[in-house]
RNA sequence: GCGAGCGUGGCGGAAUGGCAGACGCGAUAGACUUAGGAUCUAUUGUCCUUGGCGUGCAGGUUCAAGUCCUGUCGCUCGCACCA
């Protein structure tokens, strides 16, 4: 069989037939089926890309079979750094790149032949999709969750943009890997920190890997603890007193000193004429270094006193204000309470930095060495004495809030999402400047603002667009004077914040979505996708999700409900692949030599589908025999009469049925294909032993061939056809295991006498455990190996085993 | 440091607490063949082979442990002074 043949063959006659098209009305329950839509870099696509489409396309054609009503859409996330950097290193303008590399990529994936409704397909860079990406920001800022503010932000010196926490990978641009250093910027926020609670809150009833949520959870990172305000000495301004945020109010009576942050908004301000120059040095210092130097574990706990004194809410202790850059300004309120005694950092700061350390809790288990991080029994905390940490620290905040110097707070590690972005290839942000009225939403009857095709993107620390005077020169729309628009785009995390919302109704032009259709379409049955998002694109969209829902455009809060990730291959070194590595298994030489379905089989035979795994050339040169095996058993019988009342194999065909019927759901590949492997080679037995029925053969062939239809589409087309189909074996009814033919009328037990096996033996089928255990100390084999012994008790494991204590 | 996950033949990997190593690769032998890197058949965890030992290591629970529990070592990923 020529594949490449073949498969063109079958891609026409579905294409033209509409058999991939998706039809609403059809029968069957609604089955969104989703990967993770693909970035159009300038390489091809590689073994990972198959692995992930060509697999859940698998899946997704099972389900077709089994009667759901199968909706599998695909798009491309196509704004995005490397088209920009490609530019600025070639010339070629990002969206002529982006437009040819859409086209082979798309030319690629139609070869591989998935059930992939291109009707539906969208851009994200086109303006009739980016338009509503823009109207999603509207909606946000509206409701108060998008704002500006100057923060610290990470900056990328390569890139020459901002990019967020969660795409900083070890202290590196997650894209270039440049070292990220930090600057002072004003920036669009996404208050993603609002949600924070009802993230959490919905993690648990996902049908997501375990290892996801918990991720998700940790990033969130809520932690239950309060609020102690300290006064200063003597108010300094505007200044009257420092907050800080602590999980272990109970230790307050331990605190010797204050610390802010070195870009603490105050610092400036508080800071005396004596200290001016050690804190501004000290603050220019702690700029200089990038996040991962400031919280390296191994650097001293350095600092410089403030000259100013604060006091102790609890017990008027009049305590020394010190900036230090262990302490973070972007986590907490940017201040923390030192307790030498019982916190790590603060003891080995103290240390360092001669302050006093007092000790306020006892250990219960007699464990005294300093630091004492545990729970244990306030002591030297006045009429807290004795009282249990636990109790404590809430006693402690609720005394504080009597004079309002404190309460209970909860408070979380996760901070709000950074949009901005000082790039060209992105969704413009739809702000206006006006002097007069201020920052003004673009109207969204003026939407989308379009990205223009001539700029010069050439990086020199300003945005590309904030250089084209036609882009951002423009009228105010509220007082209609000259006005000055944003130039910075969007995080590309936006436009695929919202994606799967547009594909049900991919050309609406009215709006994002139609509420109706995306109601009945989502949330999305089962996505497909790298764990590496965790943290950003799957937290992102249940984020925008929620606050659609919150909003009344959608009924769901959830927009995936099972996930699946699948795992990396890795090149044949085991190594991640990469360029720089030279381990790329490109996916069209493969195909060329073998066919893509047996591509498919190997990724979905060689490797456990969630851990992946390096990438073996003998691994697909044995799917590629494994069919040829299949084929050659189909020439043998194609012209006969089916026949299934011969039965020979029918214990073995249904065995095949029931756990490949139970594994492609469960994305269990590598065990389906040996199922099928295991019938195949059963097959081939049968006909060696000679006397076989051919027309027996090709009914179990035929059957065989819509059992393997989702994992090999082509081949299984071409056979089922070849044996005589006269529809595509996708419109077949999937093969239904008949329970009957597993039923045999004797199993073979394994004997065990006391835990160890000693022999075997052949019981009839559906022996009761009683009966099981009786005929078993009866059988001669028993007999003799017991050789006299009495047993004690005998276990029957039904069908399996039997145990017999002696 | 914290959190999560994983350690099974020469290799990829199977095993609802119930016969460890399914299925495949590789290897060995044979058949067919002018030929074989095709195909078919058989063998293939290991050893001192009437049997013993084997799922990183050490314990524990159990009639029974790769699987559950405790500890430990190693690897991978995530977070990284989280107050």
């Amino acid at each position: 069989m020529d594949h490449n043949e073949i498969e063109k063959k079958w891609q026409k006659i579905w294409n033209g037939s509409g058999v991939n098209t998706f039809d609403e009305t059809a029968g069957g329950e609604k089955c969104y089926v989703l990967e993770m839509l693909p970035y159009p870099s300038g390489a091809k696509l590689h073994t990972g890309h198959w692995y992930n489409y060509g697999l859940a396309d698998s899946y997704a054609r099972f389900m077709r079979m089994n009667g759901r009503n199968v909706f599998q859409p695909m798009g491309f996330d196509a704004f995005g750094l490397p088209a920009e950097n490609y530019a600025i290193k070639t010339g070629v303008h990002p969206k002529d790149s982006t437009d040819a590399n859409i086209a082979t990529m798309e030319r690629q994936l139609r070869d591989m032949g998935t059930m992939v409704d291109w009707s539906h397909e969208f851009r994200t860079c086109a303006t009739d999709y980016y338009k509503w990406t823009q109207w999603l920001f509207l909606q946000l800022y509206k409701n108060g969750l998008a704002y500006q503010k100057k923060a610290p932000v990470n900056y990328c010196p390569s890139c020459q943009t901002v990019i967020a926490n969660e795409q900083v990978v070890d202290g590196k641009c997650e894209r270039c890997k440049t070292e990220v250093v930090r600057k002072e910027m004003t920036q669009w926020f996404f208050r993603i920190t609002d949600y924070a609670e009802k993230l959490l809150a919905g993690i648990d009833a996902l049908d997501w890997p375990e290892k996801t949520k918990v991720m998700q959870k940790n990033w969130i990172g809520k932690s239950v603890g309060g609020e102690v305000i300290f006064d200063l000495e003597k108010p300094v301004g505007d200044i009257k007193s420092i907050a800080v945020f602590t999980t272990r109010a109970d230790t307050l009576f331990g605190v010797t000193y204050v610390v802010l942050a070195p870009e603490h908004p105050y610092v400036k301000e508080l800071v005396t004429p004596e200290q001016k120059t050690a804190v501004e040095a000290y603050v220019l210092a702690a700029s200089k270094q990038s996040e991962i130097e400031r919280t390296s574990t191994s650097k001293d706990k350095t600092g410089v006193f403030t000259g100013r004194y604060c006091i102790n809410p609890i017990n008027g202790e009049k305590v020394p204000v010190y900036i230090a850059d262990y302490c973070l300004a972007t986590y907490g309120t940017g201040a923390v309470m030192g307790v030498a005694a019982h916190d790590t950092r603060d003891h080995a700061f103290a240390l360092k930095n001669g302050m006093t350390i007092k000790r306020v809790i006892n250990g219960e288990n007699g464990n005294d060495d300093l630091p004492f991080t545990e729970y244990g029994v306030m002591i030297n905390s006045g009429k807290f004495d004795g009282m249990k940490s636990a109790d404590g620290k809430l006693a402690v905040l609720d005394e504080l809030q009597k004079t309002a110097h404190g309460g209970r707070k909860v408070n979380y590690r996760m901070r709000d999402w950074s949009v901005s972005r000082q790039r060209y290839w992105g969704a413009p942000i739809p702000v206006i400047y006006c002097e007069h009225c201020g920052t003004v939403p673009v109207p969204e009857k003026d939407l989308p603002v379009t990205l223009p095709y001539a700029v010069n993107f050439t990086p020199d620390g300003k945005s590309p667009l904030a250089k084209s005077k036609e882009f951002t020169e423009c009228v105010c729309p509220i007082c209609g004077k000259p006005a000055r628009r944003e130039s910075d785009t969007l995080d590309t995390f936006v436009c695929s914040s919202w994606y799967y919302l547009r594909y049900p109704d991919a050309h609406n032009d009215k709006a994002a979505f139609d509420k109706d259709t995306v109601n009945k379409m989502l949330p999305v049955d089962c996505y497909v996708g790298g764990a590496e998002h965790a943290c950003t694109h799957l937290l992102y969209s249940r984020f925008i999700t929620k606050v659609l829902h919150d909003l009344g455009y959608l009924d769901f809060d959830e927009p995936f409900k099972r996930l699946v990730h699948q795992g990396v291959i890795l090149g044949p070194d085991g190594y991640r692949m990469s360029k720089t590595r030279g381990n790329v298994i490109s996916a069209d030489p493969l195909i060329e030599k073998y066919g893509s379905d047996a591509l498919r089989l190997y990724l979905m035979f060689g490797f456990d589908y969630t851990e992946g795994g390096p990438w073996s050339d003998g691994g697909i040169a044995s799917c590629a025999k494994f069919m040829d095996r299949i084929e050659r058993l189909v020439a043998e019988v194609k012209d006969e009469t089916a026949d299934a009342s011969v039965g020979a194999l029918d214990y073995e065909l249904n065995r095949c049925i029931k756990e490949v019927t139970k594994d492609i759901p469960e994305f269990g590949f590598n065990t389906a294909v040996a199922r099928l492997m295991e019938l195949v080679n059963a097959l081939y037995k049968y006909r060696n032993d000679g006397g076989y029925s051919a027309a027996y053969m090709k009914y179990v062939l035929q059957t065989l061939v819509k059992v393997m239809a989702p994992l090999a589409p082509h081949f299984c087309e071409e056979l089922h056809s070849l044996m005589g189909g006269k529809k595509s074996v996708f419109t077949e009814p999937y093969p239904k295991c008949d329970e009957s033919k597993l039923v045999r009328a004797t199993t073979e037990y394994a004997v065990q006498i006391n835990s160890k096996i000693k022999c075997k033996i052949v019981l009839p089928q559906g022996v009761s455990r009683d009966d099981a255990a009786k005929l078993a100390l009866e059988n001669p084999d028993v007999i003799s190996t017991l050789g006299g012994a009495t047993p004690k008790k005998v276990i029957v494991i039904p069908e399996r085993l039997i145990n017999i204590i002696i």
